[in-house]
DNA sequence: ATTTTATGTCAACACATGTACACTAAATAA
DNA sequence: TTATTTAGTGTACATGTGTTGACATAAAAT
């Protein structure tokens, strides 16, 4: 019913309207939801943080107008959640070496280590994000990356669970020490990224002061709870 | 506009009496700048972080007229430093009671993880404040944050220098190892603070988990380096 | 070919923000 | 006492903000 009248409608206001004022519009096809995000990231990189991060600032960044942003979001807020989820989509890659990655304990965490620091600098973005939205303002954002950490904690304890040493641990007791590996690293990768003059030098001895603390924790394993009670 | 001899004369008794006392007058309406930090702190413990924090917000919530602010602080990120510094020499605090701490290695961590609990409860806005800021929005405040945290890891280490399983420890290692234990103890007391609903339940389980870590790591000490190169 | 949907634009709004300027009153120094 | 410094108030303004509503058009569906 509503198609004959539109039709009208539109036929008229086309003819009605004058085309000497006509603006181009760049065919977007879609990827202007991923510009969004993407430039809220590099916006948030630079000395913001989301929610000082203006819905104009950002739709002038990206190249549209503010409004066309509600076509995308309904807010701020949920291009926030979409930021988490994007981000640990990404992150939960981390542990997908380690996974293959055989030798010594000293070799392993070498490994675990550089792919660390690697996946840490290729989305930088993403880890710079996660790590200053955390404990920042956004409740609904602390929550959703708390959510994800603890998502990256229980995979890592389901890897560690297949280590000769910790065979026999409770559950408890894994996902403790998952937490612990998962907190140092987070904090390892925050402290590698914070670093904007990628010095090498610098990056080395922030590699190799992880890999000492991992190693100092794996070295207490094979002595947990027996030598607990001392 | 007065007369040369009125400015003579202040200078020469200036001069002549104290020039370098420092007078401490007292503020007509009590301390506004202590209020001024104790709102922003308050305001940036509900949902917002410091650089969304208005400055208007803040002399409206304090009980002045926004002008009024620059009476105190250039700006808010001079207040942003002052409230670093204020929150660091809270901090400091937490391991004067584990100096005097004594008895077996399970009771001193039990006893650090209550401190640092009892003291995180106690100074909940201040710890809130340097766990959002860490690697938040203003580049300024987080460098001075890092400062404020490699200042206690210092203090530890000097802490942990006693102990006789360190003794033999280079500084190098003694500062890896203070990192680690503050970054463990930065993770446990922000994930204690998260907790809005005090759940006394809940807060065991968590400092449980704390001792658990702190623990485990400690197990490692005894055998750093002889088994560190398996 | 025609209609629909997705995605953009423009104009307007009511309001918040930082800060400059001029002024005032209280506390302190002289 | 008087003068000066400190810490407050009120006005004003240019600029930035989120969001509504009406309109436009490219691409997709029919």
């Amino acid at each position: 019913m509503r198609g004959s009248m539109n039709t009208l409608v539109n036929i008229m206001t086309k003819t009605a309207r004058n085309p000497d004022r006509r603006v181009r519009r760049v065919s977007r096809r879609g990827d202007t939801r991923q510009d969004l995000l993407s430039g809220a990231l590099k916006l948030l990189d630079e000395d913001k943080s989301l929610d000082s991060l203006s819905l104009r600032e950002l739709t002038r960044h990206v190249g549209i107008v503010p409004t066309a942003f509600y076509r995308h979001f309904p807010g701020m807020d949920e291009l926030g959640l979409a930021l988490v989820e994007e981000s640990f989509r990404v992150m939960r890659k981390i542990f997908a070496d380690v996974r293959n990655d055989t030798g010594s304990t000293d070799r392993i965490i070498a490994g675990v280590v550089k792919s660390l620091v690697t996946h840490a600098r290729k989305n930088r973005l993403h880890f710079r994000f996660v790590a200053s939205e955390r404990y920042g303002g956004n409740p609904g954002v602390r929550e959703a990356i708390r959510n994800g950490m603890r998502l990256l904690q229980g995979e890592l304890a389901l890897e560690l669970a297949r280590f000769p040493y910790l065979k026999e641990w409770t559950a408890n007791d894994l996902q403790m020490l998952a937490a612990l590996l998962v907190n140092s690293m987070t904090m390892i990768a925050e402290e590698i990224l914070e670093q904007r003059g990628l010095d090498k030098y610098a990056e080395r001895e922030l590699m190799e002061v992880a890999e000492k603390q991992l190693r100092l924790i794996v070295l207490g394993i094979p002595h947990w709870r027996s030598g607990a009670t001392g």
